[in-house]
DNA sequence: AATATGGTCATTTTT
DNA sequence: TGACCATATT
């Protein structure tokens, strides 16, 4: 007989109402092929499941868990889904809810640190920890290493915060703590021993503040599941099937951690849970173990593109190694992208050594061409791109079905000038982010403080911000005092008066603190809520940030000052208040260490916003999982893609490859590659020369648009020989010196398109409240004169229609285009 | 303690 | 180029 166990169902199990009913969930299976089908329905301890691009895995997965809880072999809540991104994360629960309906509830789907924080902030006890410990993301630690390398002078053996961050991340990865550290460390170099101080306070410091690192939250974890067998053991028990997406991707400690996940519970602690009232009825097996969870993989090593995270790409290639009797499950069939695009992305791939071969393909056709263009300049690129999705635009392809990629956070300049010019839509996903401006940072820090009081580097944040008059000397006497009388720095800020200050600071100092405890008063829980183990009766996260900003004079600093950046950043800050409130509303009962965790999980991914109007604008690694209509790869230039930093690391260039796969595989139908002759590296413009990859793809896929080959002819600064024919000289791309770009922007004619491109500035323009209306003439300063057909929009981002005499129609923002009314 | 100024610096991808 | 830091000035 089954036994079925809901471990959250107080009433705790029940029988099954017969062995599984043959056929139950085949509705589950239909319209899937063979390879689909069989991962779906495998049973057993192990299944890899290696996914090509677009060939399905998300609904394999979904499928599967729907299957197992449909056919009754499963509860919800035995389900752990880890996926890549919170917004996969998302859109899987959406899936499984689409197929269950609300047999979904209780499913654990969520990224590998949202688990893992979820984990420790429930057993925060046993590892010594507050339950309120915050994370700390990377501009945290790097300003705690800044302080550490400075006082102990480490800078001079060449230590930097960067420097000592990615080694302390790359050791714990591989779960070295720093006393497995010591032990190791060559004690004769004194470059180690530096380093180990310096990771030791890093170590201590963090402690002391009660914060985990990124890389804390997953090791932590596998610490606390290795230490704690019974802590293991609760969650052994509970997740009977684990599914990991982008298995590719997953480091040593996430790797760890799913073995540590899949053990079995031996029967001496099977008796324990069994004696403090943890149900293990029905799931033990005839030896009194609880055998291990079953394990769902997917991956493809073909996208393993987070090796300089510590990805490991053995922990997919020995997976059949370390999971005995898993089943290996293939899917080849795309159903994303047309056979032109496969082609290309297969041909490129293939030149990689030292892979299983595995070719892509569809039963759609070859669809259209791929587009390919080169531009004399970045701004030249950049323009292309706009036009054409202008055109696209026109065929009726919506914005958000259009993505732009590119390596480098840096090329998103020359884009975003172009397109606030054309007044194209657009969004830039992750790169300068929201929560990293300075102003959010501050407010946010004073939650924290709040929420965390031993948080020593938010206190100092905030400490004299806005500003109150406490300078670097109050700051350390405060620090001195706390470590005399052994009191954290926030104690010790109560104790102003004792410190022997000024009366000025030291009413600056107690009014601080005050407002920190007024906000702390406001979120203790009612009796009710204490009584009960939730949140009720405490104030709202955006009740509290409202009167932190308030009270301490954030805003106000903010609006009443003369800096006019200032204004912005005060907009800002309602933002983040009108962030609280959503959050207040679609979270009812969360605390606002839920909020801050929220907060601090965030990945670039996730802000995407499926029903904007906009093109989304991303690097190559966010795009990872993601797919669009059109897309369009930009940059495809040497020193670029690869990534002149990639070339000397082993492996690098090869990873590089696999980036302008993944890169490749996201386009459903348009496919454009773009690249430019010339860069501006920081203010120096520099010669960029195609990238090898674009040779690896067949001529007869690409449709140039201007080839490399061509982009040089311009100027007839190039040997004949090289543009005598298109095709087979398409690689002799490149300027050879900058000295060729100089004469080559010369002889142009001054009318041509890449001219005016060269003269975009990064200087916005304000035409102030200039209005137009249909029927006004213009002047453009590079399109010329025109008649305005139409005006759109509102405010700032009214936008003219104008057919131009000379250079057609064109959109433009009224406020800011080089134009004159005639 | 707060601001202004000039000089130096590095520039990959991110949960 | 622009972010960041150290120094000089108020």
């Amino acid at each position: 007989m089954t036994l079925i166990l809901d471990p959250d169902d107080p009433a705790g199990w029940r029988e099954a109402d017969a062995p599984v009913r043959d056929g139950a969930g085949s509705r589950l299976t239909d319209g899937l092929n063979p390879q689909q089908k069989a991962a779906v329905e495998y049973r057993g301890p192990a299944l890899l499941i290696v996914a090509g691009a677009g060939s399905g895995k998300t609904r394999v997965l979904t499928h599967r868990i729907a299957h197992l809880i449909e056919t009754r072999e499963a509860w919800p809540s035995q389900i752990l889904a880890i996926t890549f991104t919170n917004k996969a994360a998302a859109e899987m629960r959406e899936r499984v809810q689409a197929l269950l309906g609300d047999s979904a509830q209780g499913m654990w789907i969520s990224t590998f640190h949202s688990a893992c924080v979820r984990i420790l902030r429930r057993e925060a006890e046993s590892l010594g920890l507050s339950s309120t410990f915050t994370i700390y993301d990377s501009a945290d630690q790097r300003t705690i290493l800044k302080r550490i390398i400075k006082e102990l002078n480490a800078d001079t053996m060449g230590f930097t915060p960067a420097g000592a961050q990615s080694k302390i991340s790359k050791l714990k990865n591989e779960l070295a703590d720093v006393e497995t550290y010591a032990r190791n460390v060559n004690t004769n170099d004194p470059q180690e021993l530096t380093f180990l101080e310096i990771f030791r306070q890093y170590t201590r410091r963090l402690r002391e503040a009660s914060a985990l690192d990124f890389d804390d939250l997953i090791a932590e974890t596998v610490y606390l599941f290795r230490a704690f067998p019974k802590v293991a053991a609760l969650y052994q028990r509970r997740f009977r099937h684990i599914l990991v997406d982008e298995y590719q991707d997953t480091n040593h400690a996430q790797y760890s951690l799913i073995h540590e996940l899949t053990r079995p519970v031996e029967p001496e602690i099977v008796a324990e849970l069994d004696q403090h009232g943890v149900l293990v009825r029905g799931l033990t097996d005839r030896n009194g173990r609880i055998p291990g969870a079953s394990l769902t993989v997917v991956g493809d090593s073909d996208q393993s593109i987070y090796a300089f995270r510590g990805a490991d790409i053995r922990n997919i290639a020995e997976f059949e190694r370390d999971f005995p009797g898993a089943e290996v499950v293939l899917l080849e069939q795309n159903y994303r992208s047309t056979q032109n695009i496969l082609s290309a992305a297969n041909a490129v791939i293939s030149n990689n050594f030292d892979r299983k071969d595995k070719k892509l393909w569809t039963a759609d056709g070859d669809g259209d061409k791929i587009v390919g263009y080169t531009g004399y300049t970045a701004h030249d690129e950049a323009q292309f791109i706009a036009d054409e999705i202008e055109a696209l635009h026109r065929d009726g392809v919506a914005y958000r079905d259009i993505a732009v990629f590119y390596r480098t956070n840096a090329q998103t300049r020359a884009l975003e000038e172009i397109f606030v010019r054309s007044a194209l839509p657009y969004r830039v996903v992750g790169g300068t982010k929201f929560y990293e401006r300075a102003e959010i940072k501050d407010a946010m820090a004073y939650l924290i403080a709040v929420a965390n009081p031993l948080d020593e580097l938010a206190l100092r944040r905030i400490l004299n911000t806005p500003k109150r008059g406490i300078g670097p000397a109050t700051e350390t006497a405060i620090a001195n005092y706390a470590e005399q009388n052994e009191l954290s720095f926030r104690q010790a800020m109560r104790h102003a008066g004792s410190l022997g200050l000024g009366p000025k600071v030291t009413g600056a100092i107690t009014a601080l603190a005050d407002v920190l405890d007024e906000a702390a008063a406001m979120l203790v829980p009612s009796q009710a809520g204490i009584d009960a183990g939730t949140n009720e009766g405490a104030a709202k996260v955006s009740d509290v940030l409202v009167h932190l900003v308030q009270r301490s004079g954030l805003i106000d600093a903010l609006r009443n000052s003369r800096d006019p950046q200032d204004e912005t950043r005060a907009e800002n800050v309602d933002e983040l208040v009108a962030q609280t409130r959503d959050f207040d509303r679609e979270n009812p009962g969360a605390t606002l260490v839920d909020f801050l965790t929220q907060v601090s999980l965030v990945a670039a991914a996730d802000e995407i916003d499926d029903e904007s109007g906009t093109v989304s604008l991303m690097t190559l690694h966010t795009a990872k999982g993601l797919e669009y209509h059109a897309v369009f790869l930009t940059g495809i230039e040497e020193g670029l893609l690869p990534h002149q930093m990639s070339a000397s690391e082993p492996g690098g260039p090869a990873e590089e490859r696999r980036l302008f796969y993944v890169g490749i595989t996201r386009a459903r139908k348009r496919l454009y590659l773009s690249l430019a002759m010339s860069r501006a590296q920081f203010g120096e413009v520099a010669v960029a020369m195609p990238s090898r990859y674009l040779q690896e793809i067949p001529d007869e896929l690409i449709d140039w648009k201007q080839s490399p080959g061509m982009a040089t002819s311009r100027g007839g600064t190039q040997p004949r020989a090289l543009n005598a024919r298109r095709g087979s000289e398409r690689w002799g791309g490149g300027f050879e010196s900058r000295r060729d770009l100089d004469r080559f922007s010369v002889t142009r004619a001054p009318t041509t398109k890449t001219e005016w491109a060269n003269k975009v500035t990064g200087t916005v323009r304000d035409n102030g409240d200039l209005t137009l209306e249909a029927g006004d003439r213009i002047r453009h300063t590079d399109f010329g004169e025109g008649r305005v057909t139409q005006v759109t929009g509102e405010g700032t981002k009214r936008i003219a229609h104008v057919a131009f005499d000379t250079a057609g129609q064109k959109k433009l923002l009224i406020k800011i285009a080089p134009i004159e009314k005639l």
